[in-house]
DNA sequence: GTGTATATCTCGGGG
DNA sequence: CCCCGAGGTATACAC
């Protein structure tokens, strides 16, 4: 990784044209190609980039970055203050842990915590336009499709809505309702929701795991 | 801005929780006091991150990052292999031009470039679910909402449908239509909008930008 | 490769 | 402050 202080300007000319006047920034080049130019703020995001791949070429002052698809950023420096390079090797990666993926996997051994007498059929269960969250039927036996959401928005009763059309050909599912599940739900998407007749159900991970535990403490 | 060359594992805890294991990765302090710890590859993300505002105590090779939302960046160094600090004044920022924002102007003052006889009501027209980019009229009085994107794709046809099902419940904008504007429409989306009946316009951006100065040359 | 869905999305605007 | 929409979104994954 190649860090480099310098003052410059910066212009870039792609999906949008955008320039940047002449200032101190950090130019930051790692080791896949990509470079990004930081300001003193603005959390991480850099103030302009060039992804991986592209082409650097540096001579007199001027760094042209050049994609394949046609995008150029052209940085144009008047000082360097600054230029080291460091050897990171290859990083082992993040782990993580509380994404849609967990949730999904707690309400689906607990979908009496989305509704009562509500048993699990499956999980990612098929259309032929992408997966359903999870597929359930309640106590009277009709089939319920449930999306699942970190937060709640109107992109997830739009999905949600579009599977629901979907299932509802079918012949055994036929009569299906909607649940949109998440840990918290925006107020337009609960309109939206309503509007279409899914009914929206706000859980908490932390009881969920909860649960869970308790569950498994009885082993 | 702080940059630190460090042998370090990291735990985040948080909206969610994430772990790196051991390794040699760039920490950068910005002034405003937000934190990134860098891979050598991957883009412009860091692995992990606390925005500003935060605080950092720096105690015995232990960094604690703590945020008054009750996320905490707990990282732990084994090794320094760089330290240096710069301070980079404040930067002017980046000046756009190209974004979604300036074709919604330059269509509104231009709509008969989307269909003749159109005439502009209101842009950003308010509905319960968001605002309508743009509200015409067309020739005939009839009502006509229109929706404009740098980049025509599904989630656009959605968004305008959801609108015109809103508006249609108005009395007085009964009948609405609608009209998706872009500079390109993904073949996905033009589909998905015939079968609506929402009329699809490409629109060249550098060319209503030369319709514009040409306007103001008149004057 | 395109298409789809997620993200500690980030960022900016409006009420 | 939250809500909402746009993004050069980036990223992962399925087809």
């Amino acid at each position: 990784m190649r860090l480099v202080i310098a003052r410059c300007s910066v212009d870039y000319a792609g999906r949008l044209t955008a320039h940047l006047p002449l200032a101190t920034r950090l130019l930051m080049v790692k080791a896949d190609g990509c470079v990004a130019i930081h300001a003193d703020g603005g959390a991480y995001k850099p103030l302009n980039w060039m992804n991986a791949p592209n082409r650097l070429i540096e001579s007199d002052g001027v760094w042209t970055v050049t994609s394949p698809k046609g995008e150029t950023l052209t940085i144009t420096i008047e000082e360097v203050l600054h230029d080291t390079a460091h050897d990171l090797g290859v990083d082992p990666g993040l782990q993580k842990d509380g994404v849609e993926a967990h949730l999904q996997e707690l309400l689906a051994a607990n979908c009496e915590a989305i509704a009562q007498g509500l048993v699990l059929v499956r999980r990612e269960f098929p259309t032929d336009i992408g997966p359903v969250d999870l597929l359930c039927r309640d106590a009277d036996g009709t089939a319920v499709a449930i999306e699942v959401k970190r937060r709640g928005e109107i992109d997830g009763v739009e999905q949600l809505t579009r599977y629901l059309e979907r299932l509802d050909r079918d012949p055994t599912l036929r009569g299906v309702r909607g649940i949109f599940v998440a840990q918290s739900i925006k107020p337009q998407a609960k309109v939206l929701a309503a509007s279409r007749d899914i009914d929206c159900v706000e859980v908490d991970y932390d009881e969920l795991r909860g649960i869970e535990s308790n569950v498994l403490r009885l082993f």
